[in-house]
DNA sequence: CTAGGGTTAG
């Protein structure tokens, strides 16, 4: 027997492993149970597939407690309760009695349901065992309620080192700091996993100080000790520090273990360092540590980052059945992060379960892809789930997918869902809910959920700007902008953006130029809002000497922002300066084709628009599609031009023929420039007026109560025509009319618009 | 052998 344990002792690999089961089978001693217990033991600590653990389990004739027992730790390691509770099954049919090692196990490796065994104990009357009531106090520290654990504990009548340290973990499960670092003070004795659930406890809480004090402090360290300190600063963002720590426990002779590594990777990840994190595969081969599913999932994460899409997929494939909801969710992630939806969908419609974080993932996976209308089908069906409660994030996901499509209703809708559900929102979530007002034209809401934050970050502050900036509300901004400073916040890039944009939209020169003159180190950007500036104002020269003196390379917005306002006061010698780079910079934007030509359409060069439209087509350059919107009831209804596949499309047109009467007889005259130069006069007319913007308006004529405001989103910017329409619609039929273009509002009133572009 | 450390969304 003495030799025995000498050589399972040695056995470091799965090659060992086979050869010693090998030898067994040939000696016919597989049968024992000695040597069975001896093997899965041995496949526990070398992470054997669970397969080969099962047949070697199986090849005892007559397992006893002990097999039963070791194969039951093996499962519980694994991490799946269905293999732990049929195993369970087993040993009672097979009659051997569990002993004392056997109910914490499957309480411990059962998850929630592990407390049924709790009444089967105290009906068994075995419910004050040796280690049972530990577990069972555990148990309700990991589950709650956290008051259940404290009862369990003040009935022990022997309180040993590990009954503390439960209690105390379990404190710092449920936020109990005072109460954990009291009984710390109280323990008659302490050892190293005492000090390290205080390190862990303190870091969970967020207070890197405290943890590090008591690491600082304590009498001996495990390696254990060392991972709950580099993983709380891990987890807490603080990468340098994990990293720095992590070179401290090297040169202090200690090797790394896969946990050490899981942090470490997931530091790199949050830095982009990809080289460090190669390093350590280095490292652990040559060590012989073979990562185990956490550090693949690691590893899955930091390619993904990095934009290796393919090892982070073969990490994935790897991962194989030891593959979990956490490295489906990171895989969800990292087709998100590349805009490859179809994938992202196909994994998560295909997961057997999901949690807040898959759902989360996919709802703001939708929303960085632009498809909020999808997201926020997600969060519907989310919802209908039990068991699955939406959180902060979650909420901060949908609010801002109805800002983006400007749906107020849902907006509304998902303020209420808020308060019904009690779900409290922070810094992050206040913040969404000023885009989101913003996004939908109600700044006054926006400006009071603003108000009514006890604490601001730059980003509300940026926000709500920008929300001004696109409403054409100058001064108020201006003025946001100024009480952020007497508040002390410090501007960021995207501050300055904001405020020149707010400048921009309501034609703000001096203010502008003073705005932009204080900025440190004005990057492109805010030449580009500089520019607009300029063109928006009319002065156009001025902006191309800008364009010719800026220190770095212009980008396609800025010569944008020319060609657009060439346009509008025919600079024929200037647009075609501004399209020439732009056909360079971005040859598959019809926008830019378009523009230019209906530069020449108005100077009457018809064969220069011919040209321009045929080197569209030449190009293969496609027409954007104008896409616009309508909420009603909850729903989006969403029109492009001569749309005639609304269930109301009939009711709509009539609307639309009535009032183009009414309107021909205010003087309104269609602007057929941007129709499609090969199509016959009176087609182009009907294109005209059945333009995205005025299918959308003449639904909400339909469908909305009278007086009330007609609000629109277009996806692209509101064509010349429409906004011309839209003044004269709005007097015919007294209405507010708000159209949200791709970057700013209009708001057509009694016959004016409330945006001070010149057209 | 019961107590301490782990990966994912924004």
């Amino acid at each position: 027997m003495v030799q025995l344990s000498s050589i399972t002792r040695k056995i470091t690999n799965h090659d060992q492993l086979k050869q010693l089961h090998a030898q067994l089978v040939k000696n016919s001693l597989h049968h024992g149970n000695y040597w069975a217990a001896q093997l899965i033991c041995l496949c526990k600590r070398l992470h054997a597939p669970p397969l080969y653990t099962r047949r070697i389990f199986e090849s005892a004739h007559f397992p006893n407690v002990v097999v039963f027992t070791n194969m039951l730790k093996y499962y519980s390691k694994l991490g799946n309760p269905m293999d732990v509770s049929s195993l369970f099954g087993l040993m009672q049919k097979a009659n051997v009695k569990p002993d004392s090692f056997v109910y914490p196990l499957l309480i411990k490796s059962s998850g929630k349901a592990g407390i049924a065994f709790h009444a089967h104990l105290l009906k068994l009357g075995r419910s004050h065992e040796k280690f049972i009531d530990n577990a069972i106090m555990s148990w309700y520290g990991k589950y709650g309620p956290v008051e259940s654990a404290w009862n369990v504990f003040d009935q022990m009548s022997v309180k040993i080192v590990a009954d503390w340290n439960s209690i105390i973990s379990a404190c710092w499960n449920w936020g109990k700091t005072s109460k954990a670092v009291s009984l710390f003070g109280l323990m008659p004795e302490k050892n190293v996993i005492s000090w390290t659930a205080m390190v862990s406890g303190s870091a969970k809480a967020k207070d890197l100080e405290a943890a590090r004090r008591y690491f600082d402090q304590m009498p001996e360290r495990s390696i254990v000790s060392w991972n709950a300190m580099i993983s709380g600063y891990a987890q807490n963002g603080q990468a340098e520090e994990a990293i720095q720590l992590y070179n401290e426990m090297l040169s202090s002779g200690l090797r790394p273990d896969e946990t050490t590594c899981v942090a470490v990777i997931s530091s790199c990840s949050m830095r982009g360092d990809r080289a460090l994190a190669d390093s350590l595969v280095m490292m652990m081969n040559k060590n012989r540590i073979s990562p185990n599913h956490f550090v693949k999932t690691a590893l899955l994460d930091i390619y993904a980052k990095c934009g290796d899409l393919k090892m982070a997929r073969e990490m994935f494939d790897d991962l194989g059945v030891y593959g979990n909801l956490v490295t489906w969710n990171a895989m969800i992630a990292a087709y998100t992060r590349v805009g490859d939806l179809t994938s992202a969908m196909e994994l998560f419609q295909n997961m057997l379960e999901k949690d807040v974080i898959s759902w989360n993932t996919m709802i703001a996976g939708c929303l960085q892809n632009g498809e909020s209308a999808v997201a926020i089908d997600l969060f519907k069906e989310m919802i209908t789930c039990k068991d699955i409660k939406p959180d902060e994030v979650t909420m901060v996901g949908v609010i801002s997918a109805c800002g983006h499509l400007g749906a107020l209703e849902m907006g509304n809708w998902v303020v209420k869902f808020l308060s019904e559900k009690q779900i409290k929102l922070k810094i992050g979530g206040h913040n969404s809910l000023i885009f989101m007002y913003s996004k939908c034209g109600s700044m006054t809401h926006a400006y009071k959920v603003f108000q009514e934050m006890d604490i601001r970050d730059v980003i509300s502050y940026n926000t709500l700007i920008a929300g001004f900036a696109a409403y054409g509300s100058g001064v108020e901004a201006l003025e946001v902008f100024s009480k952020m400073q007497k508040e002390d916040i410090e501007p960021d890039r995207i501050t300055y953006i904001s405020v020149l944009t707010a400048c921009s939209h309501s034609g703000l020169l001096e203010e502008g130029k003073q705005v932009f003159d204080s900025i440190v180190d004005p990057d492109i950007d805010h030449y580009a809002c500089m520019v607009d500036l300029y063109c928006r104002v009319g002065r156009l020269d001025e902006a191309k000497r800008l364009i010719d003196v800026m220190p770095m390379d212009p980008h396609a917005g800025i010569y944008g922002s020319l060609l657009n306002a060439s346009r509008v006061h025919t600079r024929i010698d200037l647009g075609e300066f501004a399209a020439s780079k732009l056909f360079e910079l971005e040859p598959e934007n019809s926008g830019n084709y378009v523009l230019l030509s209906n530069i020449y359409a108005r100077a009457g060069r018809w064969e220069d628009v011919d040209r321009i439209r045929g080197s569209m087509k030449k190009g293969g350059v496609k027409k954007t599609t104008g896409w616009s919107w309508v909420e009603h009831d909850g729903e989006l209804h969403r029109f492009i031009v001569g749309d005639q596949s609304h269930e109301r499309s009939v009711e709509m047109h009539r609307v639309l023929a009535e009032l183009k009467k009414k309107m021909k007889v205010s003087g309104y005259i269609a602007d057929k420039d941007c129709a499609l130069r090969d199509v016959e006069e009176e087609e182009k007319e009907e294109m005209v007026g059945t333009h995205s913007e005025k299918l959308a308006v003449a639904f909400a004529l339909l469908v909305s109560e009278p007086g009330t405001t007609i609000r629109v989103v277009k996806n692209l910017r509101i064509c010349r025509d429409c906004h011309d329409a839209m003044k004269i619609i709005s007097q015919l039929e007294s209405r507010e009319i708000m159209v949200r273009d791709n970057n700013r509002f209009h708001s057509f009133k009694d016959g004016v618009c409330s945006c001070k572009d010149h057209w």
